[in-house]
DNA sequence: TACATGGTGTTATATTATAACAATTTAAAT
DNA sequence: ATTTAAATTGTTATAATATAACACCATGTA
């Protein structure tokens, strides 16, 4: 896991579909995004989706994967844009990255049984949040 | 009452899409199935559908989401059903279903910050397979 | 019998994502 | 400053993944 943090400058229509993400309380899709951005002409799904790899890529944004959609990266800023923990509420579909040390260091340890150790993973808990309870 | 340890019988359509997955070395997609099974009188996409969702649900499968792909369970007779970990090869895309005690025990018992359990969770980790490297 | 439940077959459609190509902007290296 | 490579953009078209809706059928059971 890399710690060091290369400022990334967005671009504009980075910048904007980000600034969206961000400001959403939940998890974004591709295509609402792109219903959202478009008054700000940005029309087509590619440049979406482009916008979405890079700023996935650079871990402003994870992808949560078993929803498809799209939530702006709150842990400390980003440094570990590709070990991530969701936590996932299966009834208001509420989505939270979960930032525990003890997690990612048991995780960024983990050894299989070949010995293999993995610096990426992803992992998403379901189950109920408080509300929902 | 709800019966306990039922035994299920696939029926004809669920037994032909687990046969073909069980006997696949890697993850099938939903549309490759398909296109498999098209001569066993599988036509149509939500048929195809309908069976891994069920296979699913009963655990006889896994999906693996980062990939949208499926892959049969081999993983103590599918008791572990909702808590899945596998190690994929971002070069090969080898995918292997990961049976640690230690790793479910940890992400079994793991609490959040609101002291939340999840009984249910999806690990997918990432790297770089021993052929790979 | 009737009724509930779950599976099937089918057509159509919704949703998610990428291919291909040309033009433009940006960063950096002469 | 000019060149150049890399990244980004805009665009049209299409591929890949997944579900809606509806009619029908099989099986278990009240």
């Amino acid at each position: 896991m890399k710690t060091m943090h290369k400022e990334h400058t967005l671009t504009k229509n980075q910048q904007i579909i980000f600034d969206l993400i961000d400001k959403s309380p939940e998890p974004m899709k591709a295509y609402s995004i792109l219903f959202n951005v478009q008054k700000k002409g940005i029309k087509a799904p590619l440049q979406v989706y482009r916008a979405l790899d890079k700023l996935v890529e650079i871990g402003k944004i994870h992808k949560i994967e078993s929803r498809n959609a799209f939530i702006a990266c709150h842990n400390s800023s980003c440094q570990v844009a590709n070990a991530t923990a969701f936590s996932i509420c299966e009834v208001c579909e509420k989505v939270t990255e979960i930032s525990s040390v003890g997690l990612s260091k048991y995780l960024a340890n983990f050894k299989d049984k070949d010995g293999m150790k993995y610096s990426k993973y992803n992992l998403e808990f379901f189950g109920l949040c408080k509300k929902c309870r």
